[in-house]
DNA sequence: TAAATATAGTCAAAGAAGGTCAAAAGGTTA
DNA sequence: TAACCTTTTGACCTTCTTTGACTATATTTA
């Protein structure tokens, strides 16, 4: 498994406590975070604001002070016109291939696509397949991958 | 035979470490490897460039930071010759779109791919999805698709 | 209500990898 | 030997993680 780090440790106990929960909402208390994982609450903070991201499809609300907490909440993407909205938004004119992987990630966890496809056209859109200087390859990158998402969302397209 | 340089050498390690793994994919660090060779690190990245290739059957994927990591993967190529010449004689430098989309249905003919996959994938390394002159886009299209197939034929791609 | 307590947030520095690029060194070949 | 290709090195860059000092805000208590 990937927990190499301490953040990935934490991402990943995160979210088995948000698969465990029926509504995908959790609240924890960020300092028993810190003390379960041993480390500054501050960590907690950086685990938050890389991988739980709007990004990601997460959304983090917290308070401070006593009976303080951090809310995650995952966010559903309903199918239609939220889900083209957040596409186009996402896919500029250019982009990276951290950032193409991080939106095809997240196609597969809307159940867009499947795993095998997310493999695929990560392999599709990686460095190594786009032999192209820097500016044009992010800018192909973008490009093939707007097709793939229109291809997508096509009428005809088989479940 | 007795070439013997660093470069050859720090192959023939990784080459060893690749045989006795289970599945054909390694994790090493560059700074332990290079520890071990006593070289600079960068050689290392040398000798994944020159030796590690796409042509040769190889992907390489890597981490920076705390917990990064390099990860080698095998494609067995060698276990079907057949697949292999196949490959090398319609998957040349340059392919057309036709080419490409002829291969692809050959790929699910012969129960590699699925339907969706092939749109998908005929979707990305369509003429439109790659904007760019006409050498170049070829070229391109044909190193997508050799990404494509390498990853397909990777031990731990799933069924 | 003021002070104490309990949380969480911010930010920058230090640490831990890997990447890039070009020059120097070493080999091969015409 | 000159030209060319491959290997070796090192200086510098980018990305990601960990830590801690300091700040902000909410609640509880005196």
């Amino acid at each position: 498994m990937e927990s190499r780090t301490l953040a990935d440790q934490i991402e990943d106990y995160i979210k088995r406590k948000l698969n465990s929960s029926r509504d995908g909402v959790i609240e924890l208390q960020r300092q028993e975070l810190a003390l379960r994982f041993t480390c500054v609450p501050s960590q907690v903070t950086y685990v938050l604001g890389t991988r739980f991201t709007l990004e990601r499809g997460y959304l983090v609300e917290s308070r401070r002070g006593g009976g303080g907490y951090i809310r995650i909440i995952r966010v559903p993407l309903n199918k239609d016109a939220e889900l083209k909205e957040w596409l186009r938004q996402s896919l500029g004119d250019y982009i990276s291939q951290e950032a193409a992987a991080g939106l095809l990630r997240r196609m597969v966890e809307e159940g867009l696509l499947t795993r095998r496809e997310e493999l695929l056209l990560n392999a599709a859109i990686n460095r190594q397949a786009l032999p192209l200087e820097l500016p044009k390859r992010d800018q192909v990158r973008a490009s093939i991958l707007k097709m793939v998402v229109l291809t997508l969302m096509r009428r005809d397209f088989p479940d």
